[in-house]
DNA sequence: CTGATCTACAACCATTTGGTTGTAGGATAT
DNA sequence: ATATCCTACAACCAAATGGTTGTAGATCAG
């Protein structure tokens, strides 16, 4: 079952986003509720603009979604931006598992 | 249950290495049989050099390992690492479900 | 209307990244 | 012994990254 693929561009974007940790801690905290980009701001020790940029990269690689409310931007997790990610590593480890199991089945014919 | 925890910058590192699409095929082709480092080199139009250092990235995010025999240097995929990275995205899904979770418990309440 | 708040975006800077070529050393084959 | 193969590593370069400050447009409160 081969779902939904990415290209690698935007694979490159996915984990290129969750290289940081200030990115991946925002990754967590809008999973959880929600927040302006003024309110995302406050919580670290940098420039509204540095954030701002923060959150761009991360809607780039579809892990978060904005969405206006008066003078606001409300930022939010976006789930399939997540999943993906996890369902590449996913198939890695299948591929890692199913050589394993050959090596096991080629000892075991002996 | 926290398991075995990587430090912010381990994640970093994890996740920078997985941002590149000819690391990722890397990954992918020494999960699944063994190669030299200049076994890689020839599948890439890059230099040796190049690939030389996408290999180094990769070790140093855990994500393989090399091992000396005779004059070649045989590259291996390192499970852990790759377990790792996806037990970060699981963990970040695992919250998001509680929380889709939570609303449905509010929702239902009404 | 005025002032404060939230956002967008440009310009700039230092550092990192992803590539190159070149040099050198250890292991192998003939 | 010598030529070849594989690797390591340095030096260099262009582009991307992660931060800054500054300017300007919307929106909201008084």
């Amino acid at each position: 079952m081969v779902v939904d693929q990415l290209s690698e561009t935007e694979l490159d974007r996915l984990f290129q986003a969750l290289a940081d940790a200030t990115r991946r801690d925002i990754v967590r905290r809008v999973t959880v509720g929600e927040y302006s980009v003024s309110g995302l701001a406050t919580l670290y020790a940098m420039s509204f603009a540095a954030v701002q940029k923060h959150v761009a990269v991360l809607q780039r690689a579809s892990l978060i979604t904005k969405e206006k409310r008066g003078r606001e931007q409300i930022v939010r997790g976006n789930h399939d931006g997540l999943q993906k990610a996890r369902q590449l590593l996913d198939e890695y480890e299948a591929i890692w598992r199913q050589r394993v199991e050959r090596i096991a089945d080629i000892l075991a014919e002996k």
